[in-house]
DNA sequence: GTCTATATTGCGATAGAC
DNA sequence: GTCTATCGCAATATAGAC
């Protein structure tokens, strides 16, 4: 078992190397020899190993999906206070978002908002399984009376998801320029958490 | 002065193609063959009168954002009441993603989201832009006491700005799948104001 | 201002040697 | 399982006629 990390297979070197470059170009800003270069194999290694370049492509995203949705699942069925686990998935999005790797986010926040053909239905299915298991946990919070009773919990869910999505969205084009910004994340993360939980909260 | 739409110029047409189709299929999804052939004019007219490709993108994407901030600056300077005027941009917001032309709205967010490597610098503009209109009007609301004193109104407004669009994003993706989502829209805006007013709100 | 024709470049995929 | 070499195609941009 040499740990060499350089000898890794062709396979792996393709999914590490298509990771960094999907997310930082776009599928259709990488070129399959540019792919090859960064993993250090031949380009005729993509066809073979994955069918070609979007079944390249639709491994990375797939990987990065399950890896969040594990962090998701991990919290729902922890035993966890109804608030304590909304802080937890902040937390989760927030470090998605800026420690994991920024620009993966950003792969999979652009597959979102405008899926690849032949993607659709992977995003779909998780976008999907991740709004049920964050609107299940709402669900419980609304029956219990911890939270109020007149917000569909699926609403409940997109409302937190885009207040904290959408400013780490925002953050990679603005940071350069608005100075607001710079290293403030905790503290917005604090401050969408404060008008969230007094919005949701039974009178 | 014939009012005959098809007897515009090319480069009218051109601006008009590029809008639809891009907004369908993303920069690099579309070809200048394809552009002029909807515009029923020659491909050689786009390098002619945009200088390229990238700059008929480029005047595609202004001319939506000017369209865009036209609408929030009319409001800001409105004499409507602070919760009526929040009320406002959630009717723009909602508007713009359903009615005007969705596939628009999408080509913004897209561009929000990952931006073109020559589109970077009109981004920026443009989302400080509208930023700051916002943040502006709730940096009324919460000196004159309406709202809390305890959030910074930059992070205020993006709260308010991501409930609602990211909302938009994901229902092109779920909307087939998720029965919940079919003709809400309505309904999810009055949600969201509802817990965005209530947590907002000076005690 | 618009069109035809073409130059040039780069793409993804694959056949076949090793 | 990996590499070399190449095929076939589609892309943008432009020179030059009208």
């Amino acid at each position: 078992m040499a740990e060499e990390k350089t000898l890794q297979d062709a396979r792996e070197r393709l999914l590490a190397a298509g990771t960094e470059l999907f997310a930082a170009k776009g599928f259709t800003g990488v070129s399959i020899r540019e792919l090859a270069t960064a993993a250090g194999v031949n380009s005729a290694l993509i066809s073979y190993h994955y069918g070609g370049k979007e079944g390249l492509y639709e491994a990375v995203i797939t990987a990065q999906y399950e890896r969040l949705v594990g962090k998701f699942e991990a919290i729902a069925i922890s035993t966890a206070t109804m608030e304590e686990k909304i802080r937890m998935y902040a937390d989760v999005i927030r470090r998605n978002h800026t420690e994991d790797q920024p620009l993966v986010a950003r792969l999979i926040q652009g597959e979102l908002t405008s899926p690849t053909a032949c993607l659709e239905n992977v995003v779909r299915k998780y976008t999907v399984r991740i709004a049920g298991i964050i609107s299940g946990v709402l669900r419980q919070g609304i029956q219990s009376g911890a939270f109020r009773q007149d917000i569909d919990p699926i609403f409940a869910a997109m409302s937190l998801a885009g207040m904290l999505n959408f400013y780490f969205i925002l953050r990679e084009v603005t940071k350069a320029v608005v100075p607001e910004f710079a290293g403030r994340d905790q503290e917005f993360v604090e401050s969408a958490l404060k008008i969230y939980l007094k919005g949701m909260g039974a009178d």
